[in-house]
DNA sequence: CGATTTGTCAATAGATATCTTGAATAATCG
DNA sequence: CGATTATTCAAGATATCTATTGACAAATCG
């Protein structure tokens, strides 16, 4: 029966897809180009592999087309294929985090206390943002922060948090960003601006599921 | 660094939920699964299996909770876990059908002929429910009918296509609807009547996708 | 040009995954 | 209760995946 080789050829290359992402490490490198393009020697700093092995898993994540490579001089910049891509990432974490207790307890055991409340949603802050009233910080290494961000946020790398959340106006709301879902830069931002009595938010979400969102960005000219 | 322990165990639970994925026959499973809750026998049947081998995927499913299992007597019901774990197998499709040029090849290659432009989409087709204008029918097999199906669609099972096509009236449009995006059922049914000049479609998607978009259904009482 | 930087490739050992086989369990039926 | 049906479990051979090591290639720089 030829609908049986039909069927078995197709889930053949959907499972391709499939075992491209089944590896801990390559979802590290999809999380970090979620982010922003990166070279193989940052990914292998970040994640703290060996640049050999970073580049064999991102081998694996282009023969599945689901990141793309663009040579500059001696570097290597690899970025997500689409937003496809993105938004498989986004589906797969929904899953496991409604799928997995496991995630839950995670993120409960590494959560920054004193938040109860402190979020704020995407429609929302489009409506803050809209009308002017709130100050809007990017938690993300400036790397990140210079490839995207959302529009009119301004950049405070986490690596030089404490300054930075010193230089900012605090007569008004300030709503913070990071990473998305399980990252903790903006949670440790707001914590530390609560600390000092300053109304702070947390986005619900990050970068890339504003993005995905298809809301408005200020992006960097991505080379195509 | 506890930042990195923190990551490290996400996405090690992620990677349970991708590795479940990632194999040909549990996508096989899934892609059952998704038009209707079987016995595990029935799954083995339907896709040449061993029982064994069907049981071993299906344990590796349920340890990632993507589907779960009720026992009617001395048979084992599987379903899939929840509307998100469908979404991500369609989510899965959509990627693989973007990135992976193969996947065009091998529809190509087993594409039924005549059918250029005799799609209906799914909003155009909820418009047609409405005014009541159109017979629609559900290319399934009876079980995956009876567990749920299309408002006002009639079961024209496979196995049984030719009499039961006769046996419609030809007075007005007839739209075919079946497994899905890569399922051939509605295609021969559709690619029959119009060789026989009956105004025949094909819906865009199938039953998964049709249940995905939220949109009204027939649905057996399912346990839960 | 030779040296340097950056990334890829090849080989290998160890760990995981797959499928088959046959035995074990769980519920039902006569 | 023993027999039957439906499913799961356990063991083992085979294949595949992973991380490491060291060699190789490509572009740049002095």
């Amino acid at each position: 029966m030829s609908h049986r080789i039909y069927k078995q050829r197709l889930y053949g290359q959907f499972a391709r897809v499939a075992q491209a992402l089944a590896s801990e490490r390559r979802l590290e490198l999809i999380d970090l180009l979620a982010q922003a393009p990166r070279h193989v020697d940052a990914l292998a700093a970040e994640t703290e592999m060996s640049v050999a092995n970073v580049s064999q898993h991102l081998q694996v994540l282009r023969a599945a087309n689901l990141v793309e490579t663009e040579r500059e001089g001696t570097k290597v910049t690899y970025r997500l294929a689409g937003d496809d891509v993105l938004k498989l990432w986004l589906t797969l974490r929904l899953v496991g985090t409604e799928r997995l207790p496991d995630i839950e307890r995670i993120v409960q055991q590494f959560a920054v206390s004193g938040l109860e409340g402190a979020t704020i949603s995407p429609e929302e802050l489009a409506t803050q943002l809209a009308g002017g009233a709130v100050t809007l910080i990017d938690v993300r290494p400036s790397l990140e922060y210079h490839s995207g961000h959302l529009p009119g946020a301004l950049s405070v790398p986490p690596d030089e948090m404490l300054q930075r959340l010193k230089a900012l106006r605090r007569d008004r709301p300030i709503v913070a960003y990071c990473r998305g879902g399980f990252c903790l830069f903006a949670d440790e931002a707001v914590a530390l601006l609560r600390g000092e009595g300053v109304e702070a938010y947390r986005l619900d979400g990050g970068w890339p599921e504003w993005l995905a969102a298809g809301r408005a960005v200020e992006q960097a000219a991505a080379a195509r």
